[in-house]
DNA sequence: CTTGACATACGAATTCGTTAGTACTATTCT
DNA sequence: AGAATAGTACTAACGAATTCGTATGTCAAG
């Protein structure tokens, strides 16, 4: 089978990392963490997350009268699914430019470009 | 209701990328260009461009019958805004995670890893 | 001067993302 | 038992994004 669209519309997303955070959650688990962010009702969180196992994101299962759902792929493989519909939008699919804006953008900290930096010169010397 | 997009959209991004390449255009230009990759009518480019002009991305001047379009915006300015928007809405700010994944997904070519090694390596020392 | 080419203006249909109300069912509390 | 509570199913609605048709105006060639 086909795997479903790998990006999450902004809401969706919103309800997969909850999910993912917490690992088995309720409607009312999202529900409620939902709420500390924003005004939002019960009900629409249903309709979002029946879409999402629709979709194929979330699983569900009946305990006792509520279902409890889990996410049906890992976060680093949803993610990554993401970056690449990303890339292939904005950037024709070539990350180079997308990594060289991250770096002269200074939107990270010192001390994590040097730690990635490590990590390239271990990845590319590792590889050949 | 959806929330209007604070960036550009697809199709709009797509406009957006041919104007940015040849700098002055007409609908006419833009519509030819677009024919290439797929069908589309005349009058959706214009539609969409008269959006991108209310929504500040486009300028218009009028040039004999027809109206001559140019980029409101350099390229390099409107890509970081979408680059902010998509770490914002994904990884919560945080830019870090992001170039983890470019660097561990084997997304790029070695040589330019190496490149923008060089480059990070250059970046942290000069600044400090 | 009429016709054809080409431009814009206007509006309308369709799909999708998002939000939420109402009806109904099942469980729990008094 | 009857009322309150908590869950789902179904439906509706709205705005945004996308698409394109029709009406209309203008200019130039025959």
């Amino acid at each position: 089978m086909r795997p479903k669209s790998p990006t999450l519309t902004p809401q969706e997303l919103e309800i997969m990392k909850i999910v993912w955070q917490l690992g088995s959650v309720t409607v009312r688990d999202v529900y409620e963490a939902l709420l500390v962010e924003r005004r939002i009702a019960y009900t629409t969180v249903m309709t979002m997350m029946k879409i999402l196992e629709e979709k194929g994101h979330l699983k569900k299962r009946r305990q006792d009268r509520a279902y409890v759902y889990h996410a049906a792929q890992p976060q680093n493989t949803v993610i990554r699914g993401m970056i690449r519909e990303f890339v292939d939008r904005v950037f024709n699919g070539s990350a180079e430019p997308l990594l060289l804006h991250l770096v002269r953008d200074r939107r990270i900290r010192e001390k994590d470009l040097e730690k990635i930096a490590r990590m390239i010169q271990e990845e590319t010397t590792g590889r050949r």
